[in-house]
DNA sequence: CGACTTCTGCGGCGATCGATACAGAAGTCG
DNA sequence: CGACTTCTGTATCGATCGCCGCAGAAGTCG
């Protein structure tokens, strides 16, 4: 679903035009929501980082909840891009150390908040929040998936070793990463993440 | 600080005398905060799994933030206490073993909540929770420091190669740890990311 | 211009948040 | 028993939560 109405390019050239930049506000509202989580970030600051009214929120992304919908997929297509473009790494080894390398980078910008917006939003919620959760829960999974997938075609092309298990390789790989940013989210600093990615990918594929 | 006023044993025997368990009552909360974090976990709910009313938990505990900092404590002693004891371990292997063993059993146990309270309770939190959020990140670091403290030991006793830096051994031990908590939390069985612990550890100590 | 459509600011909705005032109940003391 | 201390239930506080009704402003159409 797109955003409601004017939006420009496309239709709805009649009636009064939006008065701010849809993406923009968007942009800062994925910002608030990976500093503060879902719940932690309330309309009144969301609404004032985005410089705007609840009602022209309303009137552009229908409630709270659909405004985090697309607030994460900003982040998916933006500072989570890094790991579609890992998987196009031509080993498996190339794919885990651009997929570490780009964890610490995105979870370590200083202009940005620190930690990973998918990891950290909204692990424990309130009864209202639990819709949310489960979208986390399985944007983390579809992460996971994808990494996995590209390991069982690591095996079968003859890259991993046969006695490889995909799932096992992705499980690690996803742990070290959301082990990542949760240190990131507590303060510790780039180089010594990017140190431990290092190493901890000395030995590979495990076993 | 203790908690407030009777409590079975102690002064503060005149009076009426509390008319529920205070340990238990904090069980119970701790359990809540386990699930829904400190901020998804509303009063209401709080004194409900405690079986009180805000009163007397006003009473025993001072308030929510209070009430937290016991629960952690209690955390703590309780299902955290693997790590203590697995830092008792005589070999650094056996150190690093123990705790992802601990950290898996105590993230995925069928009876509490999933995931780690030390993790999960408060990445984001909104202005309220500032506090809290600081707790928990010198909570972990705690445990990162006393990981690190006895991999430094280690080296020193020759069980670990001269080489090693214990700083990114114990960074790389409790990245997976969290890792492994976010996983728990996202609902991944416990004998998967057991397999996942195993394999992890096979190579030792990385380089 | 006038008709029409959409967006925006003001104000407020009911619900829930954490936290308390108050009075009576329930005990331990002399 | 009567004086005293502490705990508990009710009822509610002000603040904030996400959300929305309404009227006027600001545009595009003919």
């Amino acid at each position: 679903m797109e955003t409601k109405q004017s939006g420009p390019g496309q239709g709805g050239l009649i009636g009064r035009p939006r008065g701010f930049d849809a993406d923009e506000a968007l942009e800062r509202a994925m910002l608030v929501f990976w500093e503060h989580g879902y719940e932690g970030a309330s309309l009144a600051r969301l609404t004032n980082a985005m410089g705007i009214s609840t009602t022209s929120m309303y009137a552009a992304f229908g409630n709270k909840e659909a405004l985090f919908r697309k607030a994460l997929e900003r982040y998916t297509e933006g500072p989570s891009a890094y790991l579609p473009r890992a998987l196009e790494e031509p080993t498996a080894l190339g794919v885990a150390t651009a997929i570490l390398a780009g964890t610490v980078r995105t979870t370590t910008r200083p202009a940005q908040p620190n930690g990973c917006l998918g990891v950290q939003s909204a692990l424990t919620v309130s009864d209202a929040g639990k819709e949310v959760r489960d979208l986390l829960v399985a944007w983390r999974d579809n992460g996971y998936s994808l990494i996995r997938e590209r390991f069982q075609r690591a095996v079968d092309d003859g890259d991993l070793p046969p006695e490889t298990d995909p799932r096992l390789l992705a499980r690690y790989l996803t742990a070290l990463g959301y082990g990542i940013a949760v240190q990131a989210a507590s303060g510790v600093g780039r180089d010594e993440l990017q140190e431990m990615a290092d190493a901890a990918l000395r030995n590979w594929p495990l076993s």
